[in-house]
RNA sequence: UGCCCCAUGGUGUAAUGGUAGCACAUCGGUUUUUGGUGCCGCUAGUCUUGGUUCGAAUCCAGGUGGGGUAACCA
């Protein structure tokens, strides 16, 4: 037996240490509370994976709770849309679904509380006010006029406030703490405010609606989470949370942030990926050139690779940007095991083997998955005219291309060798069709000519092929850092060719494919079939490209 | 400008007072009927100055650099 060396990150060495001191009785219980107000992205799979992977660990739990605080911007279809996610990832949330807003009446009776126990009062200051007053880092801000009124008058006006018998904006209910305190979050800041929108659960139940700061540590809280696990914009945050849960003596959950994830050549706002879905830029918040969830998904990211690259970063303090080659890797190392290899041609070619009977075809055997032998064998058409790959031929090619050229020599996969002879060239000069002939006992399987080709070919007959719409995605940006410039926005930096359409031809199998099915389109990259795609119309979706080291070594 | 957090190869992340390891990327080799996959290998790192210690990436102090933070958003 071999002693397993843990290599643990510091919220696990924080737990560890809280379950042998017996902090919370020996109880693991996270929590993924997710805003619905657009859709989850990458980002939020690192927190997911962070949050059910810990409470898995540890045999504990983890609840999803939507934090709707704030119902001019939260819909029921973002939460739908969450949910489908989540599930989609892997993940099971104990017990229901929970909400921020079931806590409404519990939230509502703390506030009452703090305010019997002078700890917070109304303000009738507009916002402008209120922000005026709260002085700046170096400068203490002033207390409000209203600051000490009286409980009883507090207490009926945050009545009347829920009662709606004021206009929003008009009051506001702040918690008293230190206005020269010097953490800006702790000048008396805003709990509750009036709000007369209608909210996607309680309808028109409430005038009211609490900030974010009151409502998530007391829904914590209630919920008796343990860790509190959130990224780092929330630390400077903490001290009022902290504030708030001891004010009331109340059940105290700990919480721990950690750096958020960052890719490059991404952005990750929600704001901005909203902009992105509002101005048409893309499809809609599944756009597989989205770095949502739904958008990976319909790109043909699995699970397993999300949930793969999101453990794999990581989880620290520090700022950090991961390469989107590492995304990459991920789901081709899954795509890669899984995947049947097909043949499609994106670029076509006619070749033509001058000494194969017209009007013959044979039915070639091809292993469906070399890295699963198990997956067994599909049958193939081949004929006399086909079609190949265009940049698999060049009419004057360097010595170290291992492909077609005049006089060249190649393997057409699972087929025959092949020798090229000439070519048709259209009136300008543009090569049209490819004149090879064939060695008939260099039969894949059963080769008995001792020629030996280097390369080897993809192709499809002609005859049989399918016209097949196939969706070249690339990244949606040029710049590494599409949000990290002062002078100009995320959009100036859009990668124009983000998306190419074109029909391929491809082998005649693929027309079986179902939405979401998942191929290697031999030498030239995985592909899913798009939600949209039917046998009528199939739609593949390139998901990315192979690993390619003959791109890389032209280069130089 | 206050307060808070952070600093290990190009990028991430380990080592928690005792050999700086792993992954991605890069480069080279090898295997291969995918220039894919697999396998092998190279290059490359503890921000800085001082202190504590037999011994410091780790502890302490100063510096430097980066990030966060002053919504009736979350």
């Amino acid at each position: 037996m071999t002693e397993e060396k843990k290599s643990l990150n510091f919220i696990e060495q924080i737990i560890e240490k809280d379950l042998e001191t017996g902090k919370f009785d020996g109880r693991v219980h996270t929590r993924f509370p997710p805003e619905p107000n657009g859709f989850l992205h990458i980002g939020h799979a690192k927190s997911i994976c962070l949050n059910f992977g810990i409470a898995t660990q540890y045999a504990g739990k983890t609840n999803l709770r939507f934090d709707d605080t704030n119902p001019s911007k939260e819909e029921q279809r973002y939460v739908d849309a969450i949910r489908e996610d989540i599930q989609w990832l892997g993940f099971e949330w104990n017990e229901d679904v929970l909400f921020a807003s079931d806590y409404f009446n519990n939230l509502y009776d703390y506030a009452v509380r703090l305010i019997k126990l002078g700890k917070a009062y109304i303000d009738d200051s507009t916002a402008e006010e209120i922000a005026a007053s709260k002085g700046t880092p170096t400068v203490p801000g002033k207390e409000s006029p209203f600051r000490n009124r009286s409980v009883e008058e507090n207490l009926d006006l945050f009545e009347r406030m829920k009662k709606g018998e004021f206009d929003e904006g008009a009051k506001v209910l702040r918690v008293k703490i230190d206005m020269a305190h010097p953490n800006m979050h702790m000048r008396d800041p805003v709990v509750y405010r009036i709000k007369k929108a209608h909210h996607h659960r309680t309808g028109d139940d409430w005038n009211i609606y609490p900030m974010y700061d009151f409502a998530h540590g007391y829904s914590d809280s209630i919920e008796g989470i343990t860790h509190s696990l959130c990224t780092l914009e929330f630390e400077v945050h903490r001290p009022l949370y902290d504030w708030l849960i001891d004010a009331l003596d109340l059940y105290h959950p700990q919480q721990i942030e950690f750096a958020r994830l960052n890719l490059n050549y991404t952005i990750m706002s929600k704001r901005k990926l909203l902009q992105l879905v509002q101005e048409g830029v893309v499809n809609g918040w599944d756009d597989p050139r989205m770095p949502t969830i739904s958008g990976m998904r319909r790109r043909g990211y699995t699970p397993e690779s999300i949930r793969n690259f999101a453990t794999g970063v990581g989880i620290a303090k520090r700022e950090n940007i991961i390469d989107i080659s590492r995304l990459e890797h991920s789901v081709r190392q899954h795509l890669n095991k899984i995947t049947p290899r097909v043949m499609a041609v994106l670029n076509p070619l006619r070749l033509v083997i001058t000494n194969y009977p017209e009007g013959k075809t044979e039915e070639l055997s091809l292993i469906n998955n070399p890295e699963m032998p198990e997956e067994g064998e599909r049958v193939l058409p081949f004929s006399r005219d086909l079609y190949i790959e265009r940049e698999d031929f060049m009419e004057d090619p360097p010595k170290k291309f291992f492909r077609l050229g005049p006089g060249r020599t190649v393997r057409l996969k699972g087929a025959y060798i092949i020798t090229c002879d000439g070519m048709v060239k259209d009136d300008d000069g543009n090569v049209i069709e490819l004149r090879c002939t064939y060695y008939p006992d260099s039969k894949s399987g059963e080769d008995t000519s001792g020629i030996k080709a280097k390369g080897v070919l993809h192709w499809v007959s002609i005859d049989h092929a399918k016209d097949v719409e196939v969706r070249l995605y690339d990244r949606l940006f040029n710049d590494e850092a599409p949000d990290g410039h002062k002078d100009k926005s995320f959009m100036d930096f859009l990668n124009p060719d983000s998306l190419k359409i074109i029909t391929a031809k491809a082998e005649p199998s693929l027309l079986n494919a179902k939405p979401g099915d998942k191929f290697q389109f031999m030498r030239k990259g995985y592909f899913c079939a798009d939600l949209d795609s039917t046998s009528e119309n199939p739609i593949f979706n390139r998901t990315v490209t192979l690993r390619d080291g003959w791109a890389k070594a032209r280069k130089k």
